[in-house]
RNA sequence: GGGGGUGUGCCCGAGUGGCUAAAGGGGACGGGCUGUAAACCCGUUGGCUACGCCUACCCAGGUUCGAAUCCUGGCGCCCCCA
């Protein structure tokens, strides 16, 4: 195992905080493997690179030789986190857990290392408490300690409306903590108050209390909000390769050593460099990004469909060629053929009427030719095989069946 | 238990009887520029084989020539008092 200060070197790279640094130190200098761990909601089956932060934080704890505890938290889920909202979330149902959970697992282990992971379900012992036990916990926890929590205070303020289960969120993910004697918890900015609230459950619980290690919220693809689904924003680590790289190429400039640091495995001394020469002006900012996409493609899919995607990125973008493997539709003949219904029909536009806007936006080029505004009706013979496409990266092939 | 407020398009938010498919902003999409970045400029943003028709302002009724706007009932959310 290295020392204590290499590993704080890389433990530190990109994270937000580390409450309180010093006992960190003081637990690595022991020399003992730590427990380090992570709660994940199953609220959503499909992992993005926001989802694969943490996760890739666990793994460098991994890689120097700690165990990860991955808890799985199907019963928090039954609370779902306030942490971020505004408004109190729909609980899933048992079913929807149990099967993103499956996904998640499946997904995570991409990332993680199975030998050093300690794979649980808070339900083990959630599930477990009684009303008495649950009365002992939250008589450990004061209104007034949750309600500093930040996203409690501003909807207590604003007047939002709190249940009252939602309340119980920290404590349940507190006492995770007290279950399986962790001796340092990760987690987004959010998920401050919910780390603290672990550590100080375990002091009250005569224990060593745990570490909280927070990591900064990575921004998605438009550079402004959170990573999210809801947002439209997200790389999903099962998106095709070379829509994963087109994503990653479209993230603004200063997110790109965020990037770097929180979503590849590459060593921190060589993303500090790149950061240098960036700064210093030596580094070309779109062979910095190529870099960033390929080492993503590269760490989900393959070395080998990195290049892929960026030939095929190449080609689209700076050949202005279309792409190899163009979606094709067979579709009835007709002649004329209403373009908007066809458009609407091969899923190039949403409803006729958007199909309209993009003609008429000249968003649409058949065969790489653009198509006049007004153009509706086609003939048929110039679009039988041809190739459409419809803004920048989305294209259709149409066939007679 | 009592009193009050509020509910508009993807989101925020104007509108309090006709000129409203509904101001303005955000977002999104399309075009230009470019490194598919940012910034900036322009256009579009309910549906429909479409110079017209249909559906829309929480839901259901009603008043009116005409309602997002008025009335009745319901539902949701919020506040205050007890």
């Amino acid at each position: 195992m290295s020392t204590t200060a290499e590993q704080m070197r890389v433990i530190k790279s990109g994270i937000a905080d580390l409450v309180p640094e010093v006992e960190l130190v003081k637990k690595l200098d022991r020399g003992r493997p730590l427990r380090v761990k992570l709660g994940v909601d199953p609220t959503a089956p499909d992992l993005h690179l926001g989802h694969a932060v943490p996760l890739r934080k666990l793994r460098q704890f991994q890689d120097l030789g700690h165990t990860v505890v991955l808890i799985i938290g199907d019963f928090t889920a039954l609370i779902g986190d306030p942490s971020g909202r505004n408004t109190t979330r729909p609980p899933l149902t048992l079913e929807q857990i149990n099967d993103n959970a499956e996904t998640y697992i499946a997904q995570a282990f991409k990332i993680l290392d199975p030998a050093k992971t300690e794979l649980r379900r808070n339900s083990e012992w959630l599930g477990a408490l009684d009303f008495e036990g649950i009365l002992r916990l939250t008589s450990r926890f004061t209104i007034a300690r949750i309600l500093e929590r930040d996203d409690f205070a501003k909807r207590y303020a604003a007047g939002q409306g709190i249940s009252l289960h939602e309340f119980l969120y920290p404590m349940a993910q507190a006492y995770d903590s007290v279950a399986i004697e962790a001796d340092i918890e990760l987690g987004g900015t959010d998920q401050l108050f919910n780390l603290l609230a672990g550590r100080e459950l375990m002091e009250k619980s005569a224990m060593e209390p745990q570490v909280c290690l927070t990591l900064p919220l990575l921004e998605g693809t438009d550079g402004v909000q959170k990573m999210s689904k809801s947002y439209g924003n997200y790389i999903g680590l099962t998106d095709e390769p070379a829509e994963k790289f087109g994503k990653v190429m479209s993230i603004p400039d200063e997110l790109m050593v965020k990037y770097l640091r929180l979503c590849t495995a590459l060593p921190v001394g060589e993303v500090d460099a790149i950061e240098r020469e960036l700064d210093a002006g030596t580094l070309h900012p779109n062979l910095a990004k190529r870099r960033l996409a390929r080492e993503i493609v590269t760490l989900y899919d393959s070395a080998d469909a990195a290049i892929a995607a960026e030939t095929a990125f190449d080609r689209l973008f700076k050949e202005h060629q279309t792409p190899e493997d163009v979606p094709e539709h067979v579709v009835e003949a007709c002649d004329p053929t209403h373009l908007p219904a066809l458009l609407k029909a091969v899923g190039l536009a949403s409803s006729t009427s958007e199909a309209r806007r993009l003609i008429d936006g000249g968003g649409l080029r058949i065969n790489g030719e653009p198509v006049a505004p007004g153009t509706y009706d086609i003939a048929w013979s110039s679009i039988d095989g041809a190739v459409m496409q419809a803004g920048k990266r989305r294209f259709a092939r149409v066939r007679a069946n």
